[in-house]
DNA sequence: ATAACTTTTTGATTTACATCAAAAGCATTT
DNA sequence: AAATGCTTTTGATGTAAATCAAAAAGTTAT
């Protein structure tokens, strides 16, 4: 077996924080590589979140379950952490489920790993208040985006926030991300 | 004119992490005291904003101009810390206003401050992932919230994250936060 | 107290989207 | 290639909330 060179994981950090060889060394001892199939289940909601990855190649989706319906709340794709962010946090049980939509290889880092990095790296501290920065300002552009545009305007939102891979997800699973019918979605695409 | 004790904004602090003496006086050196009258403006969308406030009294509210229409963001009260959030990161202008709905006293910190605490104190940006860590667990709740609910349980939510403070927020304020129309919360709050 | 605003409530009408139902299109398996 | 199971599209109907309009209640100024 060959050993994954981690070098999009270590461009990633590089973007908020200069990486020391000794930070580098202990994120490639401690980041495992992992492969999950389509449609496998990478996180249940069962369990405690103990485990975040960073996806190299590959698409996740983390959902929930509400009267029975899958309800998609993100896509994590290429270059971006996935986990359950509550469970993972808190250490405690959380709604969301995470399952692989493509066929996925990630690098994986433990709770433990991370809390070791950030009382040993004052660097990661930087690292996490920066990187949250920035999933901050999307999350405060969605909730604008729900809360006063049309059907055909969240979509048109959607489709500008993950214009590169729109195309990889189904349409079921994007309805449910934006709060609007299958059906709704599937006549505003139809227009024109 | 008395020095005003900042001990709401140290036990926030301690609510996260250990404050040490240096550090405690290194903030108290460089929080100002500020108040400011009802109406009042605190911070102009026109302006990069350079400050953040930590409300001790009173109650500020986030907004943007929306169709010549005043659209709430948020409502910061007691113990909060109040800003434009891409503004004070990026350095850049932002479309948030945010005004005083009720006279208010608060704690100001310029970036420029923050920035030397950050740089001077790790266990500041300890203190930056941790609290962040809270407000977004809020944000995805109130996704939620907006996504799938009904005008009447989008005001149920609002009174329960605001349960506080939901009394002191005018009804046209509140209808534009929850992106429904002031006739509907109109509505909805005079059944029972 | 009266006037002049502002905020909230009440009423009638319209509309965007949900719901229900079924057909059509695709993909995976036998 | 037929069969089975998903996903997407198309159609008919219902409804929650928006819009338009105006009255009532509450607030601030003269």
């Amino acid at each position: 077996m060959t050993t994954e060179p981690k070098v999009l994981l270590f461009q990633h950090f590089e973007k908020y924080i200069k990486l020391s060889d000794t930070l580098k060394a202990a994120l490639d001892e401690r980041a495992s590589f992992v492969s999950f199939k389509k449609g496998e289940m990478v996180h249940d909601a069962e369990k405690v979140c103990t485990k975040s990855y960073f996806i190299q190649k590959g698409l996740f989706r983390a959902y929930f379950i509400k009267d029975g319906k899958e309800i998609s709340e993100y896509f994590p794709a290429e270059n971006e952490w996935s986990n359950s962010p509550k469970s993972f946090i808190t250490r405690q049980k959380d709604v969301y489920y995470i399952d692989a939509i493509e066929p996925t290889e990630a690098f994986c880092l433990q709770v433990n790993d991370l809390v070791y990095l950030f009382e040993n790296f004052p660097e990661m501290e930087r690292y996490a208040r920066l990187s949250m920065g920035t999933v901050f300002g999307h999350l405060m552009e969605r909730i604008t985006s729900l809360r006063f545009t049309s059907a055909k305007e969240k979509y048109a939102h959607f489709l500008q926030t993950y214009h590169d891979i729109h195309h990889r997800i189904p349409l079921g699973m994007v309805a449910s991300y934006l709060g609007i019918t299958q059906e709704t979605l599937s006549r505003i695409r139809g227009e024109r």
